[in-house]
DNA sequence: CATACGTTTTAACCTCGGTTAATGCGTGTT
DNA sequence: AACACGCATTAACCGAGGTTAAAACGTATG
């Protein structure tokens, strides 16, 4: 038994459309999904209506609501899609029970939390020790592909400034880049 | 079998002083650390000598390089001693080893990682909704035991603002204070 | 006591990014 | 073709926080 065999065998299958909300913040929902194909974005809304983007998800990333699915709270984030968007859509206690019974798939589930923490540590040290320029350029650099996707707007609500302030750093990171 | 038996019949005591390093950044270290009691920093340092503080530790509190510890790379970050600290020092490999046999110890290392996880997403909130002033009074307001005890250098730097920064948002929050 | 060292505050100046609003630029849609 | 709508850029103004340096505090240590 392993990860992939949970997914096939207790997942649920859901298409969304472009727009469609798999949960919205302030929902409480306590499964996790994985991502078959499409483009979604996490953002959290403030009380101001401001909106701040977690992250992007597509293929083979898992996305969920720690918070939800392990504590019971409402999600603090809401789930939108940016592409018509395939997810398999599994029970977070489900899974915990079958962690119980099965040792193999227990330690996948180890190896899909390291690698969550690890890239949750990054983000960490980006927003701590890096400006928003410094941000924008280590991400054209890394995934260039994802910035082809997605809008300005979106970009710059990850990159916590606002599209207008992403505007004038992209001037000035390509006016540099003109004169190396 | 439980973590807490392993921490007993695998770790090794650890005691270290005020100023003196767990491990530097830039070395490979890929063990985890048990804090029993004390208070650590994880700081990263620049190539510019510009020093940001990941977290503080301090009893029941885990930490160690997952990046070094996985993937076998330099730690990221540094630690180092606060205050005089009493560890138990395990290896990460070892602990892999026993969640491979042993079904509880696996769930726990799950438990634990879900709540590291948790603890990270918080931060990575923090630094993308809020502003440093916000910061600093959510601190005030959660953990006002860990602020007596650091340096306003230190907190300065876990808040990503220098120290000057933060003295003028102390006294921008203190004065909005006596008026209400 | 005197000195030295680290911490905190204050001040002056500057830079980056936020805010607001106007303009321009696609790309549908009717 | 005309219009509307969302996205991106630009400009003007403002405010938070960075930088540098000085001053005010401790509190060790000789």
């Amino acid at each position: 038994m392993s990860f992939y065999d949970f997914l096939q065998n207790e997942g649920i299958q859901i298409e969304k459309d472009i727009g469609e909300h798999i949960f919205r913040q302030g929902d409480v929902d306590t499964s996790l999904y994985f991502i078959n194909s499409g483009l979604l974005k996490a953002y959290y809304l403030s009380d101001e209506g401001k909106e701040s983007i977690k992250s992007f998800l597509s293929h083979k990333d898992i996305i969920g609501s720690l918070a939800s699915a392990y504590l019971g709270e409402p999600c603090s984030f809401g789930l939108l899609c940016l592409q018509p968007t395939r997810l398999t859509k599994i029970s977070f206690s489900a899974l915990r029970e079958y962690s119980h019974k099965d040792v193999s798939v227990a330690n996948e589930v180890i190896d899909v939390l390291l690698q969550f923490s690890m890239k949750k540590e990054k983000r960490e040290f980006e927003f701590l020790c890096l400006s928003a320029e410094q941000r924008f350029s280590l991400l054209v650099k890394n995934t260039p592909h994802l910035i082809e996707k997605i809008t300005q707007n979106d970009l710059a609500r990850y990159l916590g400034v606002t599209p207008v302030g992403l505007s004038r750093i992209k001037k000035r990171v390509y006016e540099s880049d003109l004169l190396s």
